[in-house]
DNA sequence: GCCAACGTTGGC
DNA sequence: GCCAACGTTGGC
């Protein structure tokens, strides 16, 4: 059973239309542990994205996205041109992890923040929550919801 | 191992 | 651009 995700991307930095022209990419320059160990251990290929726009106006899920490779050590920690660089990164103790993504679809209109906030069934989502974390997990509940909202559908 | 200082995230 | 929330660092 694959398991669902919520990754975050600023738009103006890699946006869901830079992923469907893209096709993939490397989730590089995730810095933060929790998110770092749910790349690294638990993500699969096959697991399920929901992928939202941060520090965007407004802020909400774009579309949906795949995981296309598990987690493997981030490269970008350990070049110093890198804005991602890391120092305490090394070849036996890489420290930053990253997964591959591949695009699926773009939703025809963003479902935002506030649409999250007010839905049913939403409410214990981590994005309303736990804002700041950048790689979630998501419930098979929750995940169906949103993408029922991105598509447009009535419930 | 505590916790103050600091840096970053991200909504607004 | 502001700033609250919160994660990380480092001195002790």
């Amino acid at each position: 059973m694959p398991r669902n995700w919520l990754l975050k991307s600023e738009p103006d930095v890699y946006s869901i239309h830079d992923l469907r022209r893209d096709g993939s990419t490397s989730w590089e320059g995730v810095r933060n542990y929790q998110a770092r160990n749910f790349m690294r251990d638990d993500a699969r290929p096959g697991d399920r994205v929901l992928y939202y726009h941060s520090n965007a106006s407004p802020p909400g899920v774009a579309g949906l996205a795949t995981v296309s490779r598990e987690g493997y050590p981030d490269p970008s920690a350990r070049d110093p041109r890198s804005d991602y660089f890391d120092p305490k990164a090394s070849d036996e103790d890489p420290r930053w992890y990253m997964i591959n993504v591949a695009f699926q679809e773009a939703f025809p209109a963003l479902v935002s923040l506030d649409d999250l906030r007010a839905a049913p069934g939403l409410e214990k989502m981590l994005v309303i929550n736990k804002s700041r974390l950048s790689v979630q997990p998501v419930t098979d509940e929750e995940y169906e919801i949103v993408v029922r909202m991105g598509r447009g559908e009535r419930t």
